[in-house]
DNA sequence: CGATTTTGACCGGCGC
DNA sequence: GCGCCGGTCAAAATCG
């Protein structure tokens, strides 16, 4: 989450910003000739200061709203595993099993699906229905190793090794789901024994940053589940989906950069 | 030229 | 034993 953050954090660094998001910025003090030939000058970087002030309000929000939308998935997942500790305790019961599983049939649908004991992960990723490359990015390097179109479902199944093989034995198939054309489901078996990409990269980032602890969401950095990696980038592409983020992103971007390159032309 | 992907052949499990 | 099916292999093709 701490790369999710970053992602969206839409201070460059292009000028210092205090705590209290009141933006500092270097004026030089000018003489009574240079006024008349400034006050354009002048009046330009109020109206920075103000959109700066405003740019680091909204970013503010973002954060507030990142922030909020992992709890509810951390509280999710929490109830998910009670729901599947508690569908263990009643498989005892054919009839509340039953139930069960009609219950939970949707929610399964769309959460991240783990088989006990056998080491089998179940994710379903959203992706565009008219792609139809089977390319799923987890932050793990695969060796696709073959294809088949199986029974069950028209389209094709690929089947992938760990590019660490055979160090490392975790396989996965990648196949779009029958139900909905835009959910690609990734079966994984195995756990991998080594860190993935990502995660080396958090790791020497971690290393080499201060990176304060109330920034910190996670005890450690260097451990990152597949899943939740899997969740960021269903959020990244979420967010990106939504024109309005898209929009809005984009002119606070551009709003920031061309206000830094006027005001550095001026100041120059 | 090495790494990766494609694709048909092959293998083993399972049901009849 | 036979056929079906999912999974894997490996040679050829493709890519960077």
């Amino acid at each position: 989450m701490v790369a999710a953050s970053h992602a969206l954090d839409l201070n460059l660094n292009l000028f210092h910003i205090t705590d209290d998001d009141t933006p500092v910025v270097d004026v030089h003090s000018s003489s009574d000739e240079e006024d008349s030939e400034c006050s354009f000058a002048k009046e330009d970087n109020d109206h920075m200061v103000g959109d700066l002030s405003r740019i680091s309000k909204e970013n503010k929000k973002l954060k507030e709203r990142l922030t909020i939308l992992w709890d509810n998935y951390t509280t999710l997942q929490t109830q998910v595993k009670k729901i599947m500790q508690d569908k263990e305790v009643s498989e005892s019961s054919p009839k509340k099993r039953k139930f069960d599983e009609t219950v939970q049939q949707s929610l399964w649908k769309r959460l991240n699906e783990e088989i006990p004991k056998s080491g089998i992960q179940r994710v379903y990723v959203p992706t565009d229905p008219s792609d139809k490359s089977l390319i799923v990015k987890d932050g793990y390097e695969w060796r696709k190793y073959g294809q088949k179109v199986t029974r069950d479902n028209p389209s094709p199944r690929a089947y992938y090794k760990c590019s660490f093989a055979p160090t490392c034995p975790v396989k996965k198939k990648v196949q779009r789901s029958v139900d909905d054309a835009g959910i690609v489901v990734v079966t994984y078996e195995g756990e991998h024994n080594h860190k993935s990409r990502k995660e080396e990269v958090t790791y020497a980032l971690a290393n080499e940053c201060d990176i304060s602890t109330s920034e910190r969401r996670f005890d450690s950095p260097k451990v990152m589940p597949i899943c939740d990696e899997v969740l960021v980038e269903q959020m990244a592409t979420y967010l990106i989906k939504d024109s309005k983020f898209t929009e809005e992103l984009a002119a606070a971007m551009y709003s920031k950069t061309l206000k830094a390159s006027n005001f550095l032309f001026k100041v120059c």
